[in-house]
DNA sequence: TCGGTTAATGCAACACTATTGCATTTGATA
DNA sequence: TATCAAATGCAATAGTGTTGCATTAACCGA
């Protein structure tokens, strides 16, 4: 299934509305390969021809966020959908420094790992941030 | 050492002057435990009775941070010294949701894995960000 | 299909964060 | 101590994020 359509589903499922602001948002998410900023998101919607204020935006990127629909890339600034949204937990990013473009992934022995020297340091963790910058195939 | 003093030495041997404004952010950041902002620089700054004008704190800070002695911790949008000034690589950090305390460590092992499987998805990795946040002893 | 209800949106205003150009000041050197 | 380039401070501006409130529209049941 898409990534919309999931996402509205979601949306459904947990009583939240949906509405035009909320499947614009998805689908410009939907359609980008780098993070995307709630202005970036403005202009594209613009350039449909459609508008949204920054207001509405911010607030549906919240919620996305809360839903795990979409993530928030730290060293961007900006927000990409979930690609493992079958595989929650632990997500981690390559994100190349030249094109922007983001590769998602996963690993279990990673995590528990930096979990184990967490707790041998007294610190009791909760979310793992991980984003590696660097280049990606095309652009090296 | 501490790490003003080893940080102006940093400074003048690469050929940047020693200047009051560098010292005071120097000494700002050295007696932070928690990420502090460019803002929370200029208002600790002038809690001590003096004043930097905010352009000059964002400028110093990008010097900083391009010499490896303070660190960016975009989780909290703030900065930190350096911790590991001598061990230069891939740092990481545990940073506490509640009082922003934060404790830096590195860990070879783990660098080296996720750099394994960053080169297997075909990127070329330059730098991990790592912070994992969540509760410190203290906290809990 | 059509109102009624309430969540969600849009607007206005504002607060905070970050950047640029340029005149002035100051640290390092001889 | 005088010189000179680097660094700072100031003014202006651009970008990013937040709040309160009136209006709108999505959902639900009749």
């Amino acid at each position: 299934m898409s990534f919309v359509k999931y996402s509205i589903q979601v949306l459904r499922s947990k009583g939240y509305k949906v509405t035009r602001p909320r499947k614009e948002v998805l689908e410009t998410v939907e359609s980008a390969t780098a993070p995307v900023s709630p202005y970036d998101i403005s202009r594209m919607v613009q350039q449909r021809g459609k508008h949204l204020d920054h207001v509405t935006i911010y607030r549906v990127l919240d919620l996305l966020c809360s839903l795990n629909l979409v993530h928030k890339v730290l060293s961007r600034g900006g927000f990409v959908k979930c690609g493992l949204l079958d595989k929650p937990g632990c997500h981690r990013f390559l994100v190349c420094r030249q094109c922007g473009v983001l590769q998602e992934f996963t690993d279990e022995a990673l995590c528990y790992q930096e979990s184990q020297i967490a707790r041998r340091m007294g610190f009791y963790p909760e979310h793992h941030l991980t984003e590696s910058s660097g280049l990606c195939q095309r652009c090296r």
